[in-house]
DNA sequence: GCCTAGGTCCCGTCC
DNA sequence: GGACGGGGCCTAGGC
């Protein structure tokens, strides 16, 4: 990747801490920094600041491994599986380390403009405005973020090894059914789970009291058409690969399904059992 | 909805904007605010304020409008249509004023954890530690960041009048066809879009230079299974409305398919036709 | 409010 | 890498 010797961030790789400190300090716009005994510096906070002052401190945070937040008013284009372009607004922008960049207004929980992890950031000045940018291949995709006037750049460090614990998934409902089969229905036997089929994977593949073979599609909430389909696929498939005479039982669980995901589960024999995932 | 007292969020609804603009200068935590002779305070920032301060400092934005960042260690909890809980580490939260809250790791495009638009913002110090709870009826579900330290808050007010203008969609594609509608094959004749059948709306509904009718599905990227029995559900239910003997054409649209939904194409005796929404 | 389907879906998993 | 399906999916558009 080459870039121009203007872009800071290959001022930044070439830059030792040092320097870039010294950087920070000197900057004109007013600064904050907090530090932590065992850290070092956590957070570094500029506002108001100068086009290079703000380049600076953005590289430096990409380069520290930290998330790292633009706020001002900016235009934004976005360039890859799909094409957008953003009038100038004040919005919010933050890189994180992985590659991932988000751009957020004030409103909906979904950025307006994203990059997914695994991009790599680049940011410079270009007639003395800052330009973000965001690229990765396959696909191909470019986001270009350019400011107006920054308000406030932050480079926040930290840890954090931990991971969500999730309760009511799928997997959930999953090991519900497994550890009491009679839930489904009395006499049921778990044989398998993601058995696979020529139409894919089913989630619980089982036998009834009387030895048919059964095919379960677990759904964590309600569910409409598609997930009736996606039964009907596997029983179709399951069905293609045993004797001609034989037939398979398609159950749907979920908590409830809509009205006419009900009429499409007659249409095609479908059967259909409400659970729910455990609470805890 | 009733809080109790020390809820700063009453607290600062009973502030006027002078009052709270000195507790904000009283602050202990380094303080840094952006004015603007247009706009006034644009942006508000502590670096690390005690619980007392960060809560107003936040209560304040939230109050204001403003896109409210905290970024600290922190545990959360979350509970609605699921329920999870992620240990203490370090985050960065935003609320936003459309009621969205967004939990951050350094890690992902996805938060960790959020709230949809519509929630109820409220923060409060409990045993000396700042939490911010957001919370939604319908369905009911609540989360709750408990703050361990708070390195920075920061409050963003801005405008943002415009919105993206998005090119490459599905829309794109049916668009590309209507007006050109020999690009699906010579002679078809789009008759209505999103027209309704028992199993829901068809993308495009037309006919065939012989006259049979023609059900269009428009994908604007490589499709799966599932696109083809979408295709499918509609063909079907079409083909129940009309006379015993009519048969339905269905055509699905998109830039390609994968194997497995190329077979189910087949074996349901419906077609493809690769095309891609237009670049501009 | 529910239903239905799109999305630059993201994301994990398995091939 | 592609494929397939889950997701606390979110979001828009109808009814």
């Amino acid at each position: 990747m080459t870039s121009p010797p203007h872009r800071s961030s290959e001022l930044a790789n070439a830059d030792g801490t040092v320097r870039c400190r010294a950087l920070f300090i000197r900057s004109a716009g007013r600064v904050g920094s907090v530090s932590d005994p065992e850290f070092g510096h956590r957070t570094e906070t500029l506002q108001q600041p100068s086009p290079e002052a703000a380049r600076d401190a953005i590289a430096r945070g990409i380069d520290r491994g930290a998330i790292v937040t633009v706020y001002g008013r900016c235009t934004v284009d976005y360039d890859g599986r799909a094409t957008s372009y953003l009038e100038a607004g004040d919005r919010h922008v933050m890189l994180k380390p992985d590659g991932a960049a988000l751009v957020h207004t004030a409103e909906g929980q979904q950025p307006v403009n994203w990059q997914p992890p695994g991009c790599d950031h680049d940011v410079f000045c270009e007639d003395g405005h800052i330009v973000i940018e965001s690229l990765r291949t396959s696909p191909d995709e470019q986001l270009r973020v350019r400011f107006q006037n920054v308000l406030q750049v932050s480079a926040f460090a930290g840890s954090d090894e931990t991971e969500l614990a999730l309760v009511g998934t799928e997997a959930d409902l999953r090991r519900r059914i497994l550890e009491e089969p009679d839930l489904l229905e009395t006499g049921f036997m778990p044989l398998a789970t993601e058995r696979e089929t020529p139409a894919g994977a089913v989630d619980i593949y089982g036998e009834d009291s009387t030895g048919r073979a059964v095919v379960v599609e677990l759904k964590r909430r309600r569910v409409g058409p598609d997930a009736v389909s996606q039964l009907r696929r596997y029983v179709d498939a399951l069905e293609r690969d045993m004797h001609a005479d034989a037939t398979v039982r398609g159950i749907l669980v979920a908590p409830s399904v809509t009205d006419r995901a009900n009429r499409l589960l007659s249409d095609h024999g479908l059967e259909f059992i409400s659970l729910e995932p455990p609470d805890e």
